[in-house]
DNA sequence: ACAATGTATTCGTCTAAGCGAATATGACAA
DNA sequence: TTGTCATATTCGCTTAGACGAATACATTGT
């Protein structure tokens, strides 16, 4: 039985595209590998649902994810199909553009540089690039 | 009153996009202006199905309408903004490469150079460039 | 074994949007 | 007018998916 490697889905793409929370989701990732907690003390939201498209995202192959203890860490994985690629990379070029994107991530710079983090973070692990 | 324009809106675009049915009328007027029957008989579906699809895409700015007596004509409509610019050019290249869209434009071309067309495009204003 | 903690899933509810069938509108012709 | 044709909209139904609340699961520390 061979492996079928299906032809890329554009609509799930889309679709996967079309919510601005994970959008918000894969911008704040960029180049980084993210600890869900993150996602929860910077979107300043209830973790399930976090969780929830996180979970959407990762069907759609947009990111994937790696267990460090109890630890759960994202990271975007774009697609290989060479159009969907480009399209994925140019997406989150615009989305540097956002303001809201952009206070996201200012926000998740500060908390982790921050002395004094929120409790629920205290013992998480950093992003790469910012620890 | 000043006229507000709206920073443009990403998930208005990608739900757009997450659809078969509107990325097939996307591909098959491409360059050219196509009146509502032929994407009738190209899909072979109802009407009000086209019609509704078309609609949205009005919608989202995607595609503009021009009337034509009872005709009605669609071309496409790219987004201002340059990024939602340069992903609409690309999505429009990467449906290039799907099977059923390169039927549906056979079809199109055949219906419209066809001696015998079926009796529902016989009067309709044939797409520009073909005609 | 048990509790605590981080994350994932389930449940019930609500809204957006897909569909076919039916109907409305708008333009032209007799 | 009245009718016909092309297109648009509405209606009733069904499904996907977003949400908060509650619960389940997994890992670690006691």
């Amino acid at each position: 039985m061979t492996v079928m490697k299906k032809a890329f889905d554009m609509e799930r793409l889309f679709l996967a595209l079309a919510d601005r929370t994970r959008l918000r989701l894969l911008h704040l990732i960029g180049e980084d590998e993210v600890c869900v907690c993150f996602f929860v003390e910077v979107f300043q939201t209830n973790q399930p649902k976090i969780s929830r498209h996180l979970a959407y995202l990762r069907r759609a192959g947009l990111v994937a994810a790696r267990r460090e203890g109890k630890w759960m860490h994202y990271r975007l994985s774009p697609p290989d199909e060479p159009h969907a690629k480009r399209i994925f990379t140019q997406v989150l070029e615009w989305l540097t553009q956002d303001p809201e994107m952009q206070r996201d991530r200012t926000r998740l710079v500060s908390l982790c540089c921050s002395p004094r983090p929120p409790v629920q973070i205290q013992g998480a692990p950093r992003p790469a690039s910012i620890a």
